[in-house]
DNA sequence: TAGATTGTTAATCGATTAACAATC
DNA sequence: TAGATTGTTAATCGATTAACAATC
């Protein structure tokens, strides 16, 4: 899939797919653009433009039939292949504290289509233990060997979550070994050579955003 | 200050003050549009856009001077002003899970003008135990408490950590006892009244986002 | 068929980019 | 003064909204 698809047009396409999954589970068939956009706080011709770009850039987005609405199932299943769900991409994660530990236990990669399969860290003793995800065990190793790591094993994504002194640093070894998206959850701005996905969750940002809007 | 800053602008400002902070730690007195916009990935036209409509919106931004650039220390000042980073707005959680626990042992919420004052569980071995947080401690009570406490102690903001299922309920909760802002971190799309301002942190969105750029 | 809703084209809106005069 | 860079206006771009014909 050659994704040409706008920004925020694809960072609806999860909303679309939950959306989907609360209807699946009343056993609802069909779902108008009029509803969908209701209950998603977008408007009907928004969710009719995404889908005709889907339709443009991944052939299908959700079988519209005009008079009835979106079909339920084929809006689930087409988002979860245009996300490339169920497809697993190897992953690295660096910086083990208290977030990652947090994700680790909790968060559940393999749904977004991410397979941890190693973790990072300088602290020796953390190094040789063992991380728990909700799918099963990941070794951490000394943050020394991450570049031989990269090199032989080629992992497709990392997960950054390292101090933010060492982000930047961190972002290029994994680069320059052919990583092509960076999850940074790291409170810095990282920059990533042209071609690298990168998707920032700057938690401080997004609060700090909050804190303006509310009289003290 | 009314609040008349575009979402985009917003979002920038905390990576501007980000900067500024960088920039000071080196000694650096000025910066021009130009070296901000690249150490931010922002175009010049851009950051002088926003510089501009903070002066409109916020009376001042950063003291530029023509020749010169802008005052790194009028920038720092500045953004934390309009973000209004110094005044603390008084904040509940709600759902003491791993996440929050992550958050609460690590996370800076004074620097992000957020004080928090109370944590809600459902789980009896929770209830009336003791949330430790960066700046002191906090209480974990009854869930079943949350819509007096609101009444009593009016909170500003709320942060939203409970399961996926309760978090529409408890936003509503939340918002009718006239909380201002909620900080979403549940991987669901809450509605909110008009005027009441929202932040998502849609940690799994985020990760979908990116999950479709990378080949397998 | 009539009603509803999609698919698609056009209009609008807002943000980004470009250009340049003002000025330190 | 000359060079640099802001402040600001205009042009461009892209996304959202509106409108309506196609069609189930």
């Amino acid at each position: 899939m050659r994704i040409k698809l706008s920004y925020p047009t694809l960072r609806r396409l999860p909303r679309y797919l939950r959306q989907a999954e609360t209807l699946l589970s009343e056993a609802r068939t069909h779902v108008s653009s009029k509803e969908l956009a209701e209950s998603l706080g977008f408007t009907p011709s928004q969710v009719r433009q995404d889908f005709a770009a889907l339709k443009e850039v991944c052939g299908v987005a959700a079988d519209g039939l005009q008079g009835y609405g979106y079909r339920v199932e084929s809006l689930k299943t087409n988002m979860e292949r245009i996300l490339k769900l169920t497809e697993q991409k190897t992953c690295v994660l660096v910086g083990v504290g208290n977030l990652a530990l947090a994700l680790a236990h909790n968060f559940d990669f393999i749904r977004c289509g991410i397979r941890l399969d190693a973790a990072f860290d300088v602290l020796p003793e953390k190094i040789g233990t063992i991380l728990r995800t909700l799918e099963g065990e990941v070794l951490i190793r000394d943050v020394a060997e991450l570049p031989d790591y990269c090199a032989l094993q080629r992992p497709r994504a990392a997960i950054l979550t390292c101090p933010p002194d060492v982000a930047q640093d961190t972002a290029d070894i994994l680069t320059l070994s052919g990583v092509q998206g960076i999850w940074n959850l790291t409170n810095v701005d990282i920059r990533v050579p042209e071609g690298v996905a990168l998707e920032n969750v700057h938690l401080s940002d997004s609060l700090m955003t909050l804190s303006c809007r509310i009289d003290v």
